[in-house]
DNA sequence: CGTTTTTGACCAGCGC
DNA sequence: GCGCTGGTCAAAAACG
């Protein structure tokens, strides 16, 4: 839970917004945004409190294993024809993608030496006291292991 | 021109 | 089984 009147919580990782409800409690709406980043799969959902508008409960799913975007440009990274499969056939969802592989929980691949790097020279959000303290705009996810479930 | 947002439809799960 | 609820999809619009 974090206090903001915005929304957009720039945490550092680029998100896509891919649907959006109304929930009943609240008279806001509810966001939900996944990672642009090609094999995260992290989710992210961000909800207003009803009494407090300037609260939002931004809750993560899962656990980023790829370096901070914070100023890249992700359009370059990936050809869109990869994230975007053009569907002709009006009848088929995600049964297709059904088959893929079931390493949601245990994807290690992506994370590569250099990821960290990131870390260390960009502090795009919080802004740090002096100097050290690197570690703390480094997204919990990264240092735990908790499996973020509720 | 490519990508993200918007938006309604769609689907699975749960309660009745 | 039906209806509600929450979560996702996907086409088109909007945005740079």
């Amino acid at each position: 839970m974090t206090k903001s009147e915005v929304d957009l919580l720039e945490d550092g990782y680029r998100w896509r917004k891919y649907g959006q409800k109304a929930v009943k409690n609240s008279p806001y709406p509810r966001s939900y945004y996944r990672c642009t980043t090609q094999k995260c799969r992290v989710k992210k959902r961000v909800e207003r409190s009803f009494q407090d508008p300037s609260m939002v409960i931004t809750t993560y799913e899962g656990q980023h294993k790829h370096p901070l975007p914070t100023t890249v440009k992700r359009s370059m990274l990936f050809p869109s024809f990869m994230l975007r499969p053009s569907p002709p056939p009006p009848r088929r969802r995600h049964e297709l993608f059904t088959q893929m592989p079931g390493d949601m929980n245990n994807y290690q691949a992506a994370a590569g030496a250099d990821s960290l790097m990131f870390a260390e020279n960009f502090s795009p959000f919080r802004q740090v006291p002096d100097n050290g303290l690197l570690q703390d705009m480094v997204p919990s996810a990264f240092l735990k292991h908790e499996p973020y479930e509720q």
